[in-house]
DNA sequence: GACTTTATATATTAGTCGATCCATAAATCG
DNA sequence: CGATTTATGGATCGACTAATATATAAAGTC
């Protein structure tokens, strides 16, 4: 007669526990746990005794529930996308115009990569990912796919703001989608060094203007 | 009689060959093509089987004339900077104007970075290592000098525009050498990606754009 | 020539890597 | 209850890692 009772009657799944011992960890956690080693070390420098430690099971617990090290490091970098890059690039999804969309993208970036969330890398995981040069085919395309997401956002968002109007049909969208995604790219390699929030915020600033007058000047 | 009797008297080393049994190899092409490994993979990613098997030495011939992988990657990064990096920043020191040599700083790394030069990685050397994160301390503060060497020749250039007058001193000097900064960085990443020339020299060009606005704008 | 010094080639070291085996534990099913 | 299924902890696997020991080779010095 709880709410509990009929809550969960409808879903196919989840409804009864799967047949064997349980697991004894929070998957999730364990997962988030070893994105941040990844996201911190980077995949080669990370190893499977450093990630137990950190995910606090043992080496067969982690293999039966995630498959291998290069399965882990994927399934990393889809709960980094979901759990920490999806905090500006929803912004810029929201924003009312594209100059709003990539302003907000470059200043929450600059929050975001300069680590004040506490307990997090500095920079982007996916940016400072050089794990397909270091011999690792799909997860070098996983990566590769991931980064040129966001230039293809930002490419779209153009389109559309020329559809609206609001940028003239003579900016070169590419060039200039690909010169605010290198800037965000250089944003990542300065918080890893260091860069605080209010350096990699000017660097935002200086972007901008960069964005108006490319966008002035094409009306010429 | 001959000039090669004369031509090396006075110096005090190499007259004479050393004692022992002659090197085998020539050390400055055998560091070349670590530097270039190391350049292509990464410090982690790359063993010393495959330095040995590139430099085309015995793993005993590596230690006796480098001492360890980890001085060996330190003396790559120097051998980059003089033989790859200095080609675009020499030119950035000869220019005789700021704006000329942060223009054609971008525009030889455009070049640069694409990996034009046949046989050569793509990307920079130093803004792709992460060797700092992945737990080597020392060889992190060597790439991380050698990081902001680039900015402090930025800020230091700015400055003398300044002082010259070409740039009003109203100028955010270090937003503006951070900014530049950060566009180069984030073409290292798109070079890694498989950007052309033409694809980093829009952005060179766009960043350029933000320059001009940006001084302009701070003349009101 | 004998002696010293350095380099090379082969083989090997101790340690770490990613990944598993095995015995035991903890759950459901019948 | 026994039977089945899954998870865990400890031990361990072969392969690879960075780095060396040993023996031989090639040079200069005397």
């Amino acid at each position: 007669m709880t709410m509990r009772d009929l809550s969960k009657p409808t879903t196919t799944k989840e409804a009864k526990p799967p047949r064997g011992r349980p697991r004894a960890f929070d998957r999730e956690a364990a997962l988030g746990a070893a994105t941040r080693l990844f996201w911190a070390k980077g995949y080669e420098a990370t190893s499977i005794a450093d990630l137990t430690q950190a995910m606090g099971i043992g080496s067969p617990s982690l293999y039966a529930a995630f498959g291998s090290k290069e399965a882990l490091y994927a399934e990393a970098l889809d709960y980094y996308r979901a759990n920490y890059q999806s905090l500006f690039w929803d912004k810029f999804q929201r924003a009312p115009t594209a100059r709003e969309a990539v302003r907000t993208l470059l200043v929450g970036s600059a929050g975001a990569l300069s680590g004040c969330s506490a307990g997090t890398p500095s920079g982007c995981m996916i940016a400072l990912s050089s794990v397909g040069s270091e011999g690792h085919r799909e997860l070098g395309a996983k990566v590769y796919e991931a980064r040129t997401a966001g230039l293809h956002a930002l490419k779209a968002r153009l389109q559309a703001a020329v559809a609206d109007g609001e940028v003239p049909a003579s900016v070169d969208i590419d060039a200039l989608a690909r010169f605010v995604a290198a800037v965000q790219g250089g944003m990542s390699i300065m918080a890893r060094d260091g860069a605080n929030q209010a350096e990699l915020e000017s660097v935002a600033d200086v972007a901008m203007t960069g964005w108006d007058a490319r966008i002035a000047g094409s009306r010429t």
